[in-house]
DNA sequence: GAGAGAATAGACCGACCTGTCTAGTTGTTC
DNA sequence: GAACAACTAGACAGGTCGGTCTATTCTCTC
């Protein structure tokens, strides 16, 4: 019974090298799909066909594993990020590459930029440790913003990177409540007219 | 016992005419204050010193409640929206305005917009009654741009809508992780950018 | 094969959840 | 004063929550 447990929930998954991956992977889907209150840690353990005293002797508490889900999620984000803008060589045109994958990666529903925006609505609190998580990514997003648009030519990069990222997280808003690549189409035409005009 | 409750639970509020709107006001406190899965019913009857039953009466469920104070709110904000913008006659200007009173907003903890953002984010179901108040929220703030672009002279007013919009909720998911009113005002640079382009 | 460490199932805890029900108390209107 | 609707306090139900604990099994190393 255990093997077949483990089995059905790798199959659905990455191949999932530790326990505590296989959790973590259950727990992120699980939070997307759900919320972070509204799913219980019963559904993580079942989902992941995993005992109970694995999450807690792995994470210590809920909010742990959240935070680190969160974590990992943003990590993976930025790489993506990272990934999409490395197909031009052009900041301008990196920039642009950015909105066209998150408008892509909207159609589909595995929506993890979306999953840091949602727990930053449910954790208000900046002094837990999602808290933290969720700032962490924040700087992480503005970092690479201000990487890329510092390699431009334009005059206040930070300020520029600031808006690129209003505009990303705007997007993201956005694209959760009509479901669509619209709203990326939109913000990947509003990002190039702010380029244009900071970069002259 | 029970008028010291509700004059307790009125002083700190606004006059609240009925019940009704006495407890839709102590749930929309409390649920911005901690999210909507974290607050109880029990919490949200207390604070309002009112009986359980006055609030399935007036209401008949938590997700009823949710989605009435919601569509309150909403119909708040954007009633306060165009009170900024009134204050001017050009529609640049009025534009520029919303961003203003966004800043100023986000100074004090009474953040009525960001409550919608939370409950979007804790509601992904568009089928429910939450869901569809999330929807006519947008279609409202949306309406409202339209409305104020229009009256450019633009190419088109629908588009830039569509950006100014996103850069608005950017600026909230932002304000709420910074907690201050910078990003309001990189969103009202970034605005009159894509307006002066726009109006050429 | 012995021993160690990780993972297992599942009972259990107290607290809290939404929602129902009852029985009694107001306040207003004829 | 009678009728009526709104409101009251509080017990109650059935379920879920996060988290702990135990006793057992698996797997790997020496």
């Amino acid at each position: 019974m255990t093997p077949e447990h483990s089995q059905t929930a790798i199959s659905d998954s990455k191949p999932a090298g530790s326990k505590r991956d296989l959790v973590m992977d259950c727990a992120k889907r699980l939070f997307a799909a759900e919320g972070f209150h509204a799913t219980g840690i019963d559904r993580i353990v079942d989902q992941a066909g995993v005992a109970k005293m694995t999450l807690y002797n792995n994470f210590g508490s809920k909010d742990q594993l959240i935070a680190d889900v969160i974590d990992r999620a943003s990590e993976g984000l930025i790489a993506t990020m990272r990934g999409w803008a490395s197909a031009s060589e052009d900041p301008f045109f990196q920039i642009m590459l950015l909105f066209d994958g998150l408008g892509a990666m909207f159609e589909n529903p595995d929506q993890c930029g979306c999953l840091i925006q949602a727990a930053a609505a449910e954790f208000s609190d900046p002094d837990t440790v999602v808290g933290q998580s969720i700032r962490r990514h924040h700087a992480r997003v503005n970092g690479l913003l201000t990487e890329l648009t510092s390699a431009t030519e334009c005059d206040a990069p930070e300020s520029l990177a600031s808006q690129i990222a209003l505009l990303l997280a705007g997007t993201q808003c956005a694209a959760r409540v009509q479901r669509c690549r619209a709203p990326a189409e939109e913000g990947k035409r509003a990002a190039a007219v702010l380029l244009e005009h900071a970069c002259g």
